[in-house]
DNA sequence: TGGTTGATATCGCAA
DNA sequence: TTGCGATGTCAACCA
């Protein structure tokens, strides 16, 4: 890995095109390619190339120039060097990986083990089940046989969750009978409460599992 | 801003929660709060914490830990650092922002000052209209009077893209007689032409205008 | 490779 | 602060 402190310019060219004229940055090359340009605020870099692009060195007019290309889409990344404060080159040693927990597939989990968080008598199906028009997260049926589809928010969900679990079950209410659509998560926003019941659509309030930590209230821990 | 290399552990919770082992990673904090830790893969930081967070360095069993607490979400992100190659402290002096061109909202602009990119007689009316349940990207009337909703994207259109239109169409169709609804795009995804087709949706091929460069084929050039 | 969706998404804007 | 939508979103997963 490659870290550079320095003054520098970024051009930039491909889905879109941005200049970004001479400041004080953070560069960063990672062996798989991805390449980032931090200036001193916010989290995301200001310009950056992702994994697979093809770094290189040149000089132009007396300054060095770091260059970052990607096939397809084809992507442009130069940085004009002006003054360089510092540069690090760090062999990397790292094998681990990331463990997160409390993530969307974990709440798929625990409906499984536990439907009853649903309502009783449901028994979930399919997990990750294409419809006409997408991918429905958990398929199931209600007691009383009838179709239900869950979809699934590990946040608060806003007006384009509710958008999606419409489309699912407009994809399947054409085929079979009546259709039912759940859309949990641990909250609704405003107009997606609104819309929501506009639709005649269903919500259960669940927040996603964090593991090693106990759950309260009306959510019990799963066994 | 203070850049790290170091071999560390890393200890997330907050939304979700997670843990990451013992590895040579770089750690940045910037002094508006964002704190990134980097593995030597991928575009994204494997642990951090957005800008607002509050740093600290603590000693524990000898060991020292860089520690950012924030709040609402109430999230801590621990560093726990086992071996330190490289701490530095960089005085970044930044004051250009970066200028992007090829934006949706330049989408948009192109538009309004070209309306027959649309098609001939199209008259935009509203920008970032807030409909029933959402916010239209244009909002305007063909050569007939009906009402036309146009949703912008500036790559490839998707499910998710059709799905917003139809919401649209649906929350102004109610109220008004005809609404028509063109999704403006450079492409769509297949699953999203079936989609807007069965919907009786429609579709303008348009690319978003980069500035300083000219255009070719159909879409000619502003000026 | 394209399609689809999740994400500790982040970020900007408006009410 | 909440709601809403764009992003050069990125990244994972599947057909």
């Amino acid at each position: 890995m490659l870290v550079v402190l320095a003054r520098c310019r970024v051009h930039y060219d491909g889905r879109a095109k941005s200049e970004l004229g001479s400041g004080d940055r953070i560069i960063m090359v990672k062996p798989d390619g991805s390449f980032l340009v931090h200036q001193s605020k916010k989290r995301e870099p200001v310009n950056w190339q992702p994994p697979g692009s093809f770094v290189s060195v040149e000089e132009r007019n007396g300054k060095v120039i770091l260059r970052s290309v990607r096939r397809k889409p084809k992507e442009t990344l130069e940085v004009e060097l002006e003054e360089i404060y510092l540069a690090s080159l760090f062999r990397a040693e790292d094998y681990e990986e990331l463990d997160l927990t409390g993530s969307e597939a974990e709440m798929a989990e625990m409906i499984f083990k536990n439907p009853e968080l649903i309502e009783p008598g449901f028994r979930p199906l399919f997990r990750e089940k294409p419809v006409g028009s997408g991918i429905v997260d958990i398929l199931g049926k209600d007691n009383r046989g009838n179709l239900v589809i869950l979809e699934l928010k590990r946040r608060k969900a806003d007006l384009h969750a509710v958008s999606q679990l419409k489309r699912y079950v407009e994809a399947l209410g054409g085929e079979h009978g009546n259709v039912r659509g759940i859309l949990v998560a641990p909250g609704l926003t405003s107009g997606a409460r609104r819309l929501l019941e506009k639709e005649g659509l269903e919500f259960r309030k669940v927040q996603p599992p964090k593991r090693g930590e106990f759950k309260r209230g009306k959510q019990k821990t799963l066994f």
